[in-house]
DNA sequence: CGGTATTTTGAGCAGTGTCAAAGACGGTGG
DNA sequence: CCACCGTCTTTGACACTGCTCAAAATACCG
């Protein structure tokens, strides 16, 4: 229960049943858990998937990189994400892994995982199931990216996260505190941090979202789910 | 070897050994195949996942809508792609399905497709891939939508279409024609027909493409991927 | 050959970026 | 507990990319 990859079992099993043997199997896996200081990067782009990295605590980012160095953010993990999926089963990082401060992540090496994978079936289903949702998630970035305003992109951004955090049950009420700069906020949603800056004025000015700080107050999260466009869908959850 | 899901399980046998049994049992998987004359929608947002969509020829768009109904197309897809595998197995379609002129779709039914991955594990292992691989494309689409400009964009595009062409075999030369309208375009890149008609022109102009029609012939590859910030490594090909 | 969809072009505008500076905040050492 | 320093937020002025609207030119299809 109070196993290191507890919070990631947990959701693994939202994603299909899985017996005891399952869950007691994952649990075994050989962990090493690192923690963090400040923003480090702890995967870059093209590196090679040595381990299995699941965010324990805190919050981790998952970002590329263009050419000329423009950042763009993936997405923004949560205690129980795995970081680099992608990597273990495909070799090679297509993307880094930045860990904010005072985040916890499990290293598990790759071959103890493959080898789960190959022996529980139901295991390898709930990976696939991961697969397929963290692109679902993927795909509404590119809708948010593509085809929605600041205003709506920063209503979205906002909503998503509250959204995941409480349906791991690490939120309570409607208040939180966003663990990113607005800077950081707006290489999450394609933006300069002085627009988001904006933006995040803006909602607050239409009483959407009341700021102190980082810390946010959503009066009404129907009405800011609306100004961001968003519905809980693509999150499967 | 001439089945109608040939080209499908070749492309899924890159992504892990298949042996002569699985190889077998995909070809044998019940099918209907579908032509389509116009541009028509095979599945919408929300749709059940009623069966497994694999196509076959011509081309193919998935796509996503905003709530005041702007187009974001999300990939287009050539002879061999799997055209729904999330609705598949998470129930419910996170996206559309668009068949473009003279595309031929085949069908098959959901259950049948399941049964078969329950019961090879080295078929699972390909559709992970497969789920994993489909999320490293929408990551750089993520990118590409958030972080570079229209003319880097455009390129983007084109590079990526041209790439998914060849490592399929379907394209030969530096030749090839562009199955969509500018329109179509700027819902793939997130711009407007008018704006990807001026960046056409701009890379028109500077020896990068040259255009008749529809018909495109790219002098230098190198040069075009260079103005696109294109690399192959996120395809995995 | 006519009608429709698509491409092309132009002019003006809106949204977002850039640059710069001031103000607020938070952590640290004294 | 306070003062200081670096980071982050906020604000303003202005530039620029990409959008809108509109019309003309061209290509496509029956």
């Amino acid at each position: 229960m109070l196993n290191i990859l507890s919070s990631f079992v947990a959701q693994l099993s939202t994603y299909g049943p899985l017996n005891e043997g399952d869950t007691a199997a994952v649990c075994a896996l050989p962990v090493t858990v690192q923690t963090y200081v400040s923003d480090t990067h702890v995967v870059r782009q093209g590196d090679l998937g040595r381990s299995f990295l699941v965010l324990k605590e805190g919050f981790a980012i998952r970002e590329k990189l263009t050419g000329d160095g423009a950042r763009q953010f993936l997405s923004l993990d949560i205690p129980g994400d795995p970081l680099n999926l992608p990597a273990l089963f495909l070799s090679i990082a297509d993307h880094g892994v930045i860990a904010l401060a005072n985040a916890k992540i499990a290293f598990i090496p790759r071959q103890p995982v493959l080898d789960l994978v190959t022996v529980s079936s139901s295991i390898k289903h709930a990976f696939l199931k991961l697969a397929l949702t963290d692109g679902s998630i993927a795909r509404e970035k590119q809708l948010n990216l593509g085809r929605r305003n600041a205003r709506v992109r920063v209503a979205h951004f906002l909503c998503e996260h509250v959204a995941r955090m409480e349906a791991r049950g690490l939120l309570s009420g409607n208040a939180f505190r966003l663990p990113l700069t607005q800077e950081q906020v707006g290489d999450a949603t394609g933006l300069t941090s002085v627009h988001v800056n904006r933006m995040l004025g803006k909602l607050a000015a239409e009483n959407l979202i009341i700021q102190n700080g980082r810390s946010i107050i959503i009066p009404s999260i129907t009405a800011l789910r609306e100004a961001g466009d968003f519905n809980t869908q693509y999150l499967f959850i």
